[in-house]
DNA sequence: AACGTGACGATTA
DNA sequence: CTAATCGCCACGT
Protein backbone atom coordinates (compact mmCIF):
# COMPACT_ATOMS: atom_id res chain seq x y z
CA UNK A 1 0.00 0.00 0.00
CA UNK A 2 1.66 3.33 -1.24
CA UNK A 3 1.15 6.81 0.24
CA UNK A 4 -1.34 8.33 -1.50
CA UNK A 5 1.27 11.22 -2.77
CA UNK A 6 3.00 7.87 -4.28
CA UNK A 7 -0.10 6.36 -6.45
CA UNK A 8 -0.86 10.09 -7.46
CA UNK A 9 2.75 9.91 -8.72
CA UNK A 10 2.78 6.64 -10.08
CA UNK A 11 -0.68 7.27 -11.90
CA UNK A 12 0.39 10.40 -13.46
CA UNK A 13 3.36 8.81 -15.33
CA UNK A 14 0.88 6.60 -17.07
CA UNK A 15 -1.23 9.28 -18.75
CA UNK A 16 -0.30 8.33 -22.80
CA UNK A 17 0.85 11.30 -24.85
CA UNK A 18 -1.85 13.15 -26.02
CA UNK A 19 -4.58 12.32 -23.45
CA UNK A 20 -5.47 14.27 -20.47
CA UNK A 21 -6.78 13.37 -16.44
CA UNK A 22 -8.78 15.64 -13.92
CA UNK A 23 -7.41 15.94 -10.62
CA UNK A 24 -10.75 13.70 -9.47
CA UNK A 25 -9.92 11.38 -11.78
CA UNK A 26 -6.63 11.12 -10.49
CA UNK A 27 -7.39 11.46 -6.87
CA UNK A 28 -10.15 8.59 -7.23
CA UNK A 29 -7.39 6.31 -8.91
CA UNK A 30 -5.43 6.63 -6.09
CA UNK A 31 -7.94 5.84 -3.64
CA UNK A 32 -9.14 9.06 -2.15
CA UNK A 33 -11.92 9.87 -4.59
CA UNK A 34 -12.52 13.32 -2.59
CA UNK A 35 -8.65 14.34 -2.20
CA UNK A 36 -8.85 16.33 -5.65
CA UNK A 37 -7.20 19.38 -4.08
CA UNK A 38 -4.98 17.49 -2.41
CA UNK A 39 -3.47 15.77 -5.68
CA UNK A 40 -3.02 19.82 -6.73
CA UNK A 41 -1.04 20.33 -3.84
CA UNK A 42 0.75 17.70 -5.00
CA UNK A 43 1.33 18.50 -8.55
CA UNK A 44 2.61 22.03 -7.26
CA UNK A 45 5.40 20.94 -5.17
CA UNK A 46 6.43 17.72 -6.37
CA UNK A 47 5.94 18.06 -10.57
CA UNK A 48 10.04 19.79 -11.33
CA UNK A 49 11.29 16.68 -9.20
CA UNK A 50 9.66 13.61 -10.56
CA UNK A 51 9.52 14.43 -14.42
CA UNK A 52 5.90 14.36 -14.33
CA UNK A 53 3.96 14.86 -17.60
CA UNK A 54 1.97 17.24 -15.40
CA UNK A 55 0.84 19.06 -18.27
CA UNK A 56 -1.61 16.39 -18.89
CA UNK A 57 -3.64 17.23 -15.80
CA UNK A 58 -6.48 19.83 -16.00
CA UNK A 59 -9.80 20.18 -13.36
CA UNK A 60 -13.20 18.74 -14.21
CA UNK A 61 -14.09 21.40 -16.32
CA UNK A 62 -11.98 20.61 -18.60
CA UNK A 63 -9.54 23.72 -18.35
CA UNK A 64 -6.27 24.43 -17.50
CA UNK A 65 -6.17 25.19 -13.96
CA UNK A 66 -2.93 27.20 -13.55
CA UNK A 67 -2.65 30.66 -11.87
CA UNK A 68 0.88 31.94 -12.96
CA UNK A 69 0.73 32.84 -16.60
CA UNK A 70 3.88 31.72 -17.93
CA UNK A 71 3.40 28.16 -16.13
CA UNK A 72 0.00 28.29 -18.16
CA UNK A 73 1.26 29.06 -21.42
CA UNK A 74 3.92 26.47 -20.51
CA UNK A 75 1.15 23.69 -20.28
CA UNK A 76 -1.12 25.21 -23.24
CA UNK A 77 1.95 24.85 -25.47
CA UNK A 78 2.96 21.19 -23.80
CA UNK A 79 -0.54 20.06 -24.86
CA UNK A 80 -0.46 21.56 -28.39
CA UNK A 81 2.72 19.70 -29.40
CA UNK A 82 0.96 16.89 -28.25
CA UNK A 83 -2.03 17.00 -30.34
CA UNK A 84 -4.68 18.43 -28.06
CA UNK A 85 -6.31 20.99 -28.79
CA UNK A 86 -6.97 23.72 -26.62
CA UNK A 87 -9.13 26.65 -27.30
CA UNK A 88 -9.02 30.25 -26.55
CA UNK A 89 -9.65 29.93 -23.30
CA UNK A 90 -7.47 27.57 -22.24
CA UNK A 91 -10.25 24.47 -23.00
CA UNK A 92 -9.80 20.82 -23.65
CA UNK A 93 -12.14 18.63 -25.23
CA UNK A 94 -12.43 15.92 -22.24
CA UNK A 95 -14.78 13.96 -24.51
CA UNK A 96 -12.63 13.30 -26.60
CA UNK A 97 -8.84 13.60 -25.14
CA UNK A 98 -9.86 12.57 -21.59
CA UNK A 99 -8.51 8.91 -20.74
CA UNK A 100 -11.30 7.21 -19.16
CA UNK A 101 -9.64 4.62 -17.22
CA UNK A 102 -11.80 2.88 -14.57
CA UNK A 103 -10.17 1.77 -11.16
CA UNK A 104 -9.00 -1.58 -12.75
CA UNK A 105 -6.42 -1.22 -14.90
CA UNK A 106 -3.69 -0.02 -12.22
CA UNK A 107 -1.51 -2.69 -10.76
CA UNK A 108 -0.27 -0.41 -7.76
CA UNK A 109 -0.98 -0.57 -3.71
C1' DA B 1 -1.76 16.88 17.98
C1' DA B 2 -3.82 20.89 15.80
C1' DC B 3 -3.98 24.00 11.94
C1' DG B 4 -3.56 26.18 7.36
C1' DT B 5 -3.33 25.07 2.77
C1' DG B 6 -4.79 24.53 -2.01
C1' DA B 7 -3.08 23.36 -10.60
C1' DC B 8 -10.36 20.83 -7.01
C1' DG B 9 -15.44 19.58 -7.49
C1' DA B 10 -20.33 19.78 -7.16
C1' DT B 11 -24.09 22.66 -6.35
C1' DT B 12 -26.62 26.73 -6.41
C1' DA B 13 -28.16 31.38 -8.05
C1' DC C 1 -22.81 30.69 -19.98
C1' DT C 2 -20.39 33.05 -15.23
C1' DA C 3 -19.65 33.56 -10.19
C1' DA C 4 -20.05 32.57 -5.48
C1' DT C 5 -20.23 29.08 -1.67
C1' DC C 6 -19.26 25.20 0.66
C1' DG C 7 -17.38 20.59 1.36
C1' DC C 8 -13.41 18.14 1.05
C1' DC C 9 -8.73 15.95 3.05
C1' DA C 10 -3.52 14.40 2.92
C1' DC C 11 0.42 16.65 4.12
C1' DG C 12 3.97 19.89 5.83
C1' DT C 13 4.79 22.64 9.67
Amino acid sequence: MLPFTEKVIQVIKKIPEGKVMTYGQIAKLSGHPKAARQVARILHSMSKKHHLPWHRVINAKGQIAIQDEATYYEQMMSLQAEGVEVDASGRVDLEKYRVNWQSDYIDLD
